[in-house]
DNA sequence: AACATCGTTTTAAAAATTTCAAACGTTAAA
DNA sequence: TTTAACGTTTGAAATTTTTAAAACGATGTT
C-alpha cells in the first residue's frame, strides 16, 4: 500500500527545488506539481489552501504559468463563479519551448555584437569576432534539431495515449 | 569607427541579464563575457579591478564558473605568481550540457513517482501515472537528439576554424 | 627568514526577492 | 439593491541572495 499524501508532497517538493534550480519562483513549481497531480481543474482558493499559501502570490503565480503556458483556466458549467485552474496539455514541450526561447533570444546578442565587431579591423577584435560566429553557429544548429525534435515528438506522443 | 570600450560594456551588460535570466548570478555573466572579450587570459585581480568589484565575490564566481566547465586556469611560464582564466573551447557546448543536464535530473522525480505511482491502482492514480510517462517519454526523446547534435556540431565546428 | 603579492574564506551589510495581510474591484446570487 | 465569494493589487515585513571589507593562508622573492 502506498502513501498517496506522502507521494503528493514529495512531488511538490521536488518540482519546486527544480523550479528554482532554473532561475524560477519555487512556488510556481509547486503549483504545477499540485496541478500535475490533481485529478480534477483546482481554483485559485483552493490551491492556495492546499499549499497552506495567501492568495496574494499565488494569483501573481498563476498569471506568470499562464503567460508560460503552463497552466491554463477552464470553466466549470456547474460553477462559474470560480476560475479553474489545469495544467496545460504540452505542459513539457512549452517548458521545454520557454527554455529553448531565452537561449535563442541570448543568440541575437551573438549576432548583433558579430555584426558591429566585423566592421573593426582591429587585431585585438579578431578573437572575439571568431567566438561570436562560433556561438551563433552554435545555436543556429541548435534551432535546427530542436525543431527535428518536436517533429518526432508529437508522433510519438499520439503513440503514447493509445 | 567603431568605440571598443562601449562594446565591451554592452557585451558585459547583455551577459549579466543573460545569466541572470537562467537564475545564476549576474556576475558569473560578467565574467564569462569579459574572458570572452579579452585577447589574452586575466588574473583574479585583473578581472575584479576590470568589473570594479572586489576580490571575494570575483574569487568565488570564479570556482563556480570552473566547476561548470566554462572557464579554466592557465599558467604563464613568464609569471607563475599568478592564476591566469580564459575561457573553456567548449564553453558554449558545456554550457548548454549543464542546462541539460540539469532537465535530465530532473526527469529522475518523474521516472521515479512513476515507477510509485504504478504501484497504486487507484483510480485518482490514473492522470498522474500518464503524465509521468510521457514527461518521461519526452525527456528521453530529447536526450537522443541532444547526442545526435553534438556530433554534428563537433563537425560542423571544425569547419568554422578553417 | 622576512616580506610582499595573490587568491580564499568569513562575516556583516546591502540589495533583491518573496511573502503575507489587507484593501480593492468584480461578478453572481439573494 | 445588498450581500457574499472570489481573484487581483498594493504595501510592508521577512527571507534570501549578493556584495564588500578584512582576516587569513599560501607561495614565491629578496
Amino acid at each position: 500500500m502506498i502513501n498517496e499524501e506522502r507521494l503528493r508532497k514529495e512531488l511538490i517538493q521536488r518540482f519546486g527545488d527544480a523550479y528554482k534550480s532554473f532561475g524560477l519562483n519555487k512556488l510556481m513549481g509547486h503549483v504545477v506539481a499540485l496541478l500535475l497531480y490533481a485529478p480534477e481543474p483546482l481554483s485559485l482558493t483552493e490551491i492556495a489552501a492546499l499549499l497552506g499559501r495567501s492568495k496574494g502570490p499565488v494569483s501573481q503565480i498563476l498569471r506568470r504559468l499562464r503567460d508560460h503556458k503552463l497552466v491554463r483556466k477552464v470553466w466549470s458549467p456547474e460553477d462559474n463563479r470560480k476560475d479553474y485552474y489545469e495544467v496545460e496539455p504540452e505542459i513539457f514541450e512549452n517548458a521545454f519551448r520557454n527554455n529553448f526561447d531565452l537561449i535563442k533570444n541570448n543568440t541575437r546578442i551573438a549576432t548583433q555584437l558579430k555584426a558591429k565587431v566585423a566592421a573593426a579591423k582591429d587585431k585585438k577584435m579578431e578573437t572575439l569576432h571568431l567566438r561570436m560566429k562560433e556561438m551563433e553557429a552554435f545555436y543556429q544548429l541548435m534551432e535546427k534539431h530542436h525543431r527535428n525534435f518536436l517533429a518526432e515528438w508529437i508522433a510519438e506522443k499520439n503513440n503514447l495515449v493509445k
